[in-house]
DNA sequence: AGCCATTGTCACGAAGTTGTCACGAAACCC
DNA sequence: GGGTTTCGTGACAACTTCGTGACAATGGCT
């Protein structure tokens, strides 16, 4: 799988540096320039699939290099994602109108970024960042909403497959049924303790396969944790 | 309980050595440099728990000792506190998502970094990899909550856990009744002393192993202690 | 509206755990 | 050696904790 290619193209030397390196170390294969007419060029030659796009940089503005990726035949296609400053709610929409597929107003966390343009990443190709988690015979495909144990897709329920994600991400590790009501359910939710306990439940009932042990382990008076098999 | 290790990386000779002097005070055990580059080489070399690191240094700037930490496969765990001259906001923002766990403006007060640097420590130490508490032939993993003999796995109640992984805490250490009923039940228990006897037994037979001896120390009208057979 | 999947809660029984005691063995003291 | 103190051990009843089936409420979907 080769890494996915990134256009950044942002003019602020700090902020650029800062983004190629957290989209690096993402998995991204970054080139950034920081002027328009460049970006026009790099476009072409680099390919991209996908194109990060500061409104305001130097030479051409954002929304023209915008208009003519989207009027060049080999970038049409292209996804874009505006950078746009704050409150400019105008910008947002002829940003929009002119082929952007998504915005981000500074001042904004790289984080957020990232997750805007991993999730238009996993649109585009559904096999890109295919984040496939893998703990002895369980197999949990994010961005295909899959789980299969020993190659068989196991159908879960949206709370199972978020408990079974939460297990995969941290195998062997035992959470308290606060701490999984934390991560879950999410620190604000009011739900009675023993409720995981109905869903740890549902989560084996879901994965079991004769002739397998039960890879979610009762650790009795502490919670539970999943087993690599 | 080793003392967890601290980097400092302070370039302001005053302020190293006042932090220095108060985190040792505070148990820690310090290491401190001026400059980036030698961090560098000391987060590798001396495997610091925790580095607190000024943004502003000499060498290799703070953000990029940060950045090179986190992509260094040996200390890309290990909790950073980031010291920033400006209130910025756009500077914190960058520390924390370039992987600082903390940040601190300046002028702080020692006590302030003090305190983050120990919640910071109460919140990773018990998920770092040193997790595994080994005495003898036993070994603990707080977090999997498993306990192992020479390999083997042995089963324990919730009780014998907590008190196996506090004579592990300890090892060697004679402890009255009084005082595993304060560590293990709570200082505000109220149990028959001779109840410990019981759990001591209990706790024997689970680790107990054929050929090997009780590692399980009676020290008569004193306590118990757990020796490294 | 009607259907269906999902969800949170509860009640009950099963299984595991705990604190206490009684009794005997061992160690200690004179 | 006799008396005393301390410890090991088996038993057990009270207590926790966990698994499970049932059920009503919710919300999406047709």
């Amino acid at each position: 799988m080769p890494a996915p290619r990134l256009l950044l193209v942002e003019d602020d030397p700090a902020l650029a540096e800062l983004l190629e390196f957290r989209f690096t170390a993402e998995g991204y294969s970054v080139t950034a320039t920081a002027d328009g007419d460049e970006a026009l060029l790099l476009a072409v030659e680099e390919a991209p699939d996908l194109v990060v796009l500061d409104w305001m940089i130097e030479g051409t503005s954002g929304i023209e290099v915008c208009r003519r990726l989207r009027r060049e035949k080999s970038t049409a296609h292209v996804p874009i994602v505006m950078l746009t400053a704050r409150g400019a709610e105008d910008d947002k929409i002829r940003g929009l109108d002119t082929g952007a597929d998504d915005y981000v107003t500074k001042p904004f966390s790289p984080r957020e970024l990232i997750a805007r343009v991993n999730a238009i990443m996993r649109r585009i190709r559904p096999a890109l960042a295919g984040e496939t988690l893998e703990v002895g015979d369980l197999a949990l495909d994010a961005t295909a909403h899959k789980v299969t144990r020993k190659g068989q897709v196991v159908a879960l329920g949206p709370t199972e497959f978020r408990l079974l994600k939460f297990f995969m991400e941290h195998p062997g590790r035992v959470f308290s049924r606060g701490q999984l009501l934390d991560a879950v359910w999410g620190t604000d939710s009011d739900i009675e303790l023993r409720t995981v306990d109905v869903h740890i439940r549902r989560l084996r009932k879901g994965i079991e396969l004769a002739g397998s042990a039960d890879p979610v382990r009762t650790v009795r008076s502490a919670g539970y944790s999943l087993e690599a098999i």
